[in-house]
DNA sequence: ATGAAAGCGCTAACAG
DNA sequence: CTGTTAGCGCTTTCAT
């Protein structure tokens, strides 16, 4: 928006130095009506002898819309939001929206200023906000609209969201330990404030109820390699074969403290993690888990985000199945 | 942009609903010179009641500036870009400027266009463009100022530009070997076309002239875990004592392959890293490496553009020198 | 098919 | 201290 060299030409030189008038060379620049070849040439090589490009902001001001979006999450740090990001900004970009990113630092405070903010200069939303309250968020989607939600719903609101189905993907992990056949499972919990540790828990009681095929072992442990690393101890005593950790930093880092007490993986005891994230694969073993789609829900998060923007219909809940990796972090039960 | 709700108050109805002109709205809205306090609490009021906040559209066109940077980076799955990103959001955030970001996805003809399209809606440009031939970024820096480059430089444009020391980080690293005896040393080299690959070459081959206290064996390799990994056989074969990575994740897949090898790290070979990946930390042993201080270099690209976007002088070249992380990955020479 | 004119919502001289 | 006026640059009826 500074000046350099010469000022940027305008709207209005481009008229002057065509002979037509700013109307004209709007429509020529839309590609709008028909204008007469002989015209739409005269204003063509005008705006190129000039180097005339629309301004964007102004452009916005008169459509009321900014062919712009954000994204607004609480932590740009951590590998789930990393690959929305990109997934978003490539399937927004491809349709020629610009993207904003917004990181709230998991202050809840801060976030509902910030997408507010954010909401006026752009055309729509998507928030990842696992921390804010429910009531609040209903208080504000209507003010965010076009909104898309990323694992969060809000029933009957209409308000898209995008969640990733924990619940299946303990589910296939466990059936693949099954097969493998184990029998007494230890799981290393996430934060217990977090709603997907609670997919998880209660999937895995779910399972555990119905077929009573296994035993299930709790262990409060928390998201990060080092509480995975500190559980290590603890979840050789519990006798269990295999053990389901949260995600993947932490079954890395209970992979780490086994392999200090010398616990051959997965001679002795199987593991597996949660999300897939890009060193799953270079552990040792490597790890078996339930990739996240993270790159499709970023552009599954478009989709629906566009389809609100041009009025289409959208698709109030959308859940992804993560899908079962298996590696060489899982084998047979060892037999006793 | 769009509607819902009751429509978006604009300056003019709180203007009508205080009984004031819209220049007393603005003033107010802005803090500016001083209005009556009796009127600027009718203003307040008239505000707060109609749920009024000024259009950040409308600011940009009339003021000129839009409270928005760009960044724009090749590649924003490189864990590199991605902290600088955060850094920038981050500093730029506490600022009050908002950050778009782009990916070229390694297209240098994208990069152009995206660039200078960035530029129209924002006050300024970060731009991470490695492969950019320099005469083009010649001919683009002036239609993209306010810039700050990233790792390129621009000498004599006064363009600022924030680089890493790659030469520094390897003499650290290799001053490091050589205090444990390593005389012999292997290097990964990264992709040729890579000037940051060019830098470790050059350094490496210094030092190994200079004070030729040690043999210096190039191999070529790659930037990622598989390219590493592959390299495994070839760096026992060259009889080298210690190998000096082109980054973290090429001495990873070395050491993954080494570790299949059965050759003890860093019992028999010693071996370096280099950036700092979160994960260095956590491979067995963990790596020793040079630490690029990535955030760091967000928060200094925003200080650069905040200085030019008021018109403070700038730092024209700034390199940060990487900091050695001495981790398990190496230990003394062994003795023959 | 083209131009004149009004308007998007805000800010910034300039008067008074 | 406050209001009037004139833009910022573009789009879009509405006439012609």
């Amino acid at each position: 928006m500074s000046e350099n060299g010469r000022p940027t030409a305008t709207i209005r030189r481009v008229a002057e130095a065509a002979g037509v008038s700013r109307a004209t060379v709007s429509r020529v620049m839309n590609g709008r009506s028909t204008v007469a070849p002989e015209l739409a040439a005269r204003v063509l090589e005008a705006a190129r002898a000039l180097d005339y490009a629309p301004s964007p902001v102004a452009r916005s001001l008169a459509l009321g819309r900014t062919a712009t979006i954000a994204l607004i999450v609480p932590d740009l740090a951590n590998p789930m939001f990393q690959d929305v990001l990109r997934g978003l900004s490539q399937a927004a970009g491809e349709d020629g929206h610009r993207l904003i990113v917004a990181e709230s630092n998991e202050n809840v405070a801060n976030e509902e200023v910030l997408a507010v903010e954010a909401r006026r200069r752009c055309d729509g939303i998507v928030l990842a906000s696992p921390r804010l309250p429910t009531e609040d968020l209903e208080r504000l989607a209507p003010l965010l609209s076009p909104l898309v939600l990323i694992n969060r719903k809000l029933p009957g609101t209409g308000v898209p969201s995008l969640s990733v189905d924990h619940g299946a993907g303990i589910g296939d992990l466990v059936a693949h330990l099954l097969s493998l056949g184990h029998r007494r499972i230890a799981y290393l919990s996430g934060p217990s404030a977090s709603i997907s540790n609670q997919d998880r828990v209660d999937a895995l009681l779910r399972l555990s109820a119905e077929g009573r095929e296994f035993e299930l072992v709790q262990l409060a442990c928390g998201a990060t390699f080092e509480n995975g690393h500190a559980m290590a101890g603890a979840v050789v005593e519990t006798g269990a074969t295999a053990v389901v950790a949260y995600n993947d930093m932490v079954a890395f880092g209970a992979l780490s403290g086994l392999h200090e007490l010398g616990i051959p993986i997965p001679g002795r005891l199987s593991i597996t993690g949660f999300d897939d994230i890009p060193f799953a694969r270079y552990t040792t073993p490597p790890l078996t888990t339930a990739a996240v789609p993270k790159n499709v829900l970023g552009h599954q998060a478009w989709t629906q985000l566009s389809n609100q923007l041009h009025n289409n219909p959208t698709q109030n809940q959308a859940t992804f199945r993560p899908r079962l990796l298996v590696r060489g972090s899982t084998g047979r039960a060892p037999t006793p």
